[in-house]
DNA sequence: TAACTAGGTGTATTAAGTACACCAACTAAG
DNA sequence: CTTAGTTGGTGTACTTAATACACCTAGTTA
């Protein structure tokens, strides 16, 4: 492994979200810092996934090796959502004193950039134990404190991903290669925190011709069991809509 | 006026759009490097409106002093459209050398967050020629070798504008604050390089209350004076439709 | 074999998008 | 003072998409 020379002052952010079926989940790390001598726990909270980023990578790389370290995984959508550089942006005293411990040779004014990533949860459970690192479900973030200003990031992310997600066919991402309508429509709702009616987002879900029909169904569910459908990018890029009407 | 201390790696580069009524354009800085010796010029191109951000100001102040520093404007519509943070972004053996001359003490690896800046043409036209600025058509700029990646960030600016436009009611940025419904359609037009249909644009119009008609009209023109109007954004923010529904 | 569960379907109404042509009000030129 | 030139301003018919709403189906489990 070769030693790369961080950058100070400029770092990546990654906030993960994941979909497990119910309800959408963000992906968190847990920071404990023990006092030297006694062993106590001072500071335990979380923070979003993130790193400084070395002198010879580029921004998206950086987020991609952040990501790849806590999930295993490549190739996640991941997408620019902002680039934070307030000044109090580590202002808490817990913050501080973080720094003071960890992160001494940084610098005090960090500029970050801010990433979205979804990822398809049936694909990971894995290696997040081993580090700490862990799912919580996106109506408990908003209640919880998270260091530096990741809840102001958090919240940041979660409208770029609401609002993407009623624009692009994103919400795909979030689930596995395979899926039912049900499963489509109910990461729709969990993203946008509303419900559809069932046969109303059918017929829209009929319009788009890249979500396409399997001969699969579910086996071994205790109901009528549910067809399985794809979505198709190549079919996506080839028939979107060049809609140039405005909506506002 | 204190001396601020640089951050060496993160720069502020703003993309300035204005309308004139006819056409959107775009404000770049003209750079030009004459030798020590000879005086012959060197390097002559076109650079956006940027510069490196400084120790004790936040990203936004940064570009808003940038903004105020060309067009002495205050309250400037400004919003990021990215962070790019290429490893060659600046590549050419022009811009190198440029950097040799110029920038010396600065770093090679450069973070810059690319900012979208509308401007009402109607106020500015000032003191522009004092400094080597002025204003370009979107359709020239795309011909034009811009220094660095300014071209690269110029797109991406330019397809955020369209993407906003469309969701967002920041058209009125480009427009003084009594406008003509012509005139609104031509911005849109301009931003978006399409051409509607005048009644039905005028039917969407008049769906948008926080557009709203004044008793003013149009005096000493050769043609039936047309009705002024102008932009609410407190009847927007109270009326704007909490649409749940996604069109991808 | 009955109870349970989620899957799957159609119709009527309303709202919005689209295509399209003519008269009105003003100035400028003769 | 009349005409030409220019942009402003309006309405209707048709098509497409959004919305509201209720019942049967195909499996598993008790």
């Amino acid at each position: 492994m070769i030693a790369h020379k961080i950058v100070p002052n400029i770092s990546v952010d990654c906030v993960v979200f994941g979909f497990d079926f119910e309800k959408l989940n963000v992906l968190l790390v847990e920071r404990e810092l023990k006092d030297e001598k006694s062993g106590e726990v001072i500071i335990r909270d979380h923070t979003l996934a993130g790193y400084h980023i070395f002198e010879d990578e580029d921004l998206d790389s950086a987020a991609g090796r952040i990501l790849k370290g806590l999930t295993g995984l490549d190739n996640i959508f991941l997408e620019q959502f902002g680039a934070f550089g307030q000044l109090d942006r580590v202002s808490s005293p817990r913050d501080k004193r973080w720094l003071d411990y960890i992160n001494k040779g940084f610098a005090d004014r960090i500029v970050t950039v801010g990433y979205l990533a979804l990822i398809d949860n049936t694909k990971v459970t894995l290696r997040l134990k081993e580090r700490n690192v862990s799912w919580f479900p996106v109506s408990m973030v908003k209640e919880m404190d998270l260091a530096f200003d990741h809840k102001y990031l958090f919240y940041e992310a979660l409208e770029a991903l609401q609002r993407k997600v009623k624009v692009e066919p994103i919400a795909f991402e979030l689930l596995p290669d395979y899926f039912t309508l049900s499963q489509l429509q109910k990461v729709y709702e969990a993203v946008l925190g509303t419900s559809f009616d069932k046969r109303n987002f059918r017929k829209k879900v009929a319009q788009m011709h890249y979500v396409i029909a399997l001969k699969k169904k579910q086996q071994g569910v205790a109901h009528k069991p549910a067809q399985y459908y794809l979505f198709s990018r190549e079919v996506y890029e080839k028939t979107r809509k060049g809609r140039i009407s405005f909506i506002i």
